[in-house]
DNA sequence: TGTACATCAGTGAACGCGCGTTCACTGATGTAC
DNA sequence: TGTACATCAGTGAACGCGCGTTCACTGATGTAC
């Protein structure tokens, strides 16, 4: 399980499964359909993963935790105009819009994964919340927070708009959401 | 089928339909459990809806038809502030935010459910956009759509945030949800 | 260097279950004469 | 008012299918001596 090989296959079945999630959807996340897009058996997928629900399990992990290394990497850096710009550039990934639309809806009916959806967007807002003091220190620590906070829902609520999820892309709304996004983390 | 007594037994079969998806989540949405949840056999229920996708799509069109209703009814009347009230309240509804986290998630992956949904918030944005005009009729017009966008993805980002899908509620959050939503109408 | 053995990697078949769909059927209700 | 018949409302059993899980199995790779 610890050799350089099976960490790779285990690596190549999580992007199978990845790959499986953002093409159908959770529901059409079974293991034949993973083991089929891996190209292995059924039985041997089975022995890296006993489970469904510890596939589920590593690949929600996984997919967090890179989001949140993009996230990180986006932050600190740089003015806040570049950075409201990056996130908005990293959604418009199709695909990456999926995965957390489907891990929303995972989340709303599986307790579970929604404490550790909650718990990513938590660091999510951590590492904003740090971001907006540093730039504005002389207002209450709550509000720094509220800020990260109502950023972050406008950034995904505009993921949904923006997608073709519930609306389609729009000039005037692009740059409507980028001036209002930073209006949120300066207090403008 | 056009008889009082069917229009009534179809309609009881659509709240046992709504009530299964929002205590499951559309994988839940059986055929076998609406009907148990009907108090009616597997086989009567195919009566009233041929297939699945007829059961689905009427579910669909009767919950964005019953949401459209209610924000008409939030949106013409009063003054802005009370508009926003209005609308963040009837998010408190958890059961109402897991259905569209449901509806997102199917439209994220069926392009026919996305069709409806983004019709949906077509109709919420003309709501939104035609107030906006009364309150600032000298802007130019894409500016009224782009902030009645903004402000739905304000809002339903936010829905993420309070309901427990991907955060807590927080009332220094809420309250600068509140104020950003009023500014994006005000164009403040 | 060679052998024995444990562990790792991968296969294949079978299981019970819930699913959507089909269909023949029965009883209740309305309607025409 | 009574009868015949069509339509509406509802039942029950069966179908084939894909699902997650179990398990006995084989071959490859590492390791101890």
């Amino acid at each position: 399980m610890t050799t350089a090989k099976g960490a790779a296959r285990r690596a190549a079945l999580l992007d199978a499964a990845e790959a499986t999630l953002v093409g159908g959807g959770h529901t059409a996340l079974s293991l034949r359909a993973v083991a089929d897009a891996a190209g292995v058996r059924l039985g041997h997928l089975q022995y890296y993963f006993p489970s469904r629900d510890a596939l589920v399990a590593e690949l929600l992990a996984r997919i967090l935790q890179r989001s949140l290394d993009r996230v990180a990497e986006a932050v600190p850096d740089g003015r806040l105009d570049e950075l409201v710009a990056l996130l908005l550039a990293q959604q418009t990934d199709a695909q990456l819009v999926r995965v957390f639309v489907e891990l929303w809806a995972l989340a709303a009916r599986d307790e579970a994964v929604a404490v550790r959806v909650r718990a990513f967007y938590r660091q999510y807002a951590d590492l904003l919340t740090d971001r907006i003091r540093t730039h504005a220190p002389d207002v209450p620590p709550e509000e720094h927070r509220a800020r990260a906070e109502v950023f972050i829902a406008l950034i995904e609520g505009g993921s949904l708009m923006r997608s073709g999820v519930a609306g389609t892309p729009s000039a005037a709304t692009d740059a409507l959401l980028s001036r209002t996004a930073l209006g949120i983390l300066t207090g403008g």
